[in-house]
DNA sequence: AACATTTCGTGCGTATACACACGTATGTTT
DNA sequence: AAACATACGTGTGTATACGCACGAAATGTT
């Protein structure tokens, strides 16, 4: 049995290795690892608020918005009025945005296999 | 069976939601999820250089820096020169340090519980 | 011993993460 | 309808996270 102080410095030493990977491998395409979750949360539902995106990818609104200011720059993400409440904004990919994301899929591949693999049986 | 692109967003669910629920409590002791890794990690082995530090914390060294800048000002830590290497600098917890490490560690119990119960058969 | 390679800490730039406060807009209660 | 609470996006401040480059020192090679 281990203990129980291990399992939350487990979980950050996963993480982090994972981010940092994920990270580097990204890096060849121009977006970090955050991006591609915030491009693949969109490549799911379309025409989100920004507070529903946050809210799908455990991130905070605040943090959204930044990635939204630099991803909007990189023309890959497009920002509209939301049709019935004035205050809010969706969020969606762009023709740009889909494209880039279907290259960033496949190059995140084989990460994800070997993450699962790991863990199989 | 669960499709392999849900491992790495559970992951990053998992992770960022410790990390919030750890940063709420410890704030209100003064220091952050991040700092009480630092210091647990100090509390168990004394006098590591700033480097194997970072590798402890699966962190890096750049950012483990910055934070023993940060705890040095709270009087949390000491640095002190390497006794044969010249380049490197000795970290560990002063005395109000070691106390303070012991207050939180009592405060971060119901986290780790929770969360090690949570995955009990 | 002279030189090359590696290692340590530092400094810098960029991207997250998040709390908090603010203004504006929605919804809710009276 | 007016007052109130709540929700949305924005802006600010602080703390990571990390790559990269730098100078200084240790180590390895010839």
């Amino acid at each position: 049995m281990t203990d129980r102080a291990e399992l939350p410095m487990a979980l950050r030493a996963a993480y982090l290795a994972m981010h940092r990977k994920s990270d580097a491998q990204f890096a060849n395409y121009g977006v970090t690892a955050d991006q591609f979750v915030l491009l693949a949360t969109l490549s799911r539902g379309d025409a989100l608020t920004q507070r529903e995106l946050a809210r799908r990818m455990s991130s905070d609104p605040s943090t959204v918005r930044a990635m939204l200011v630099l991803l909007e720059k990189l023309g890959l993400i497009e920002r509209d009025m939301h049709p019935s409440d004035s205050r809010a904004r969706t969020v969606a990919l762009s023709v740009a945005g889909k494209r880039k994301f279907r290259e960033l899929w496949k190059a995140g591949e084989s990460i994800r296999t070997k993450m699962f693999d790991s863990i199989q049986p």
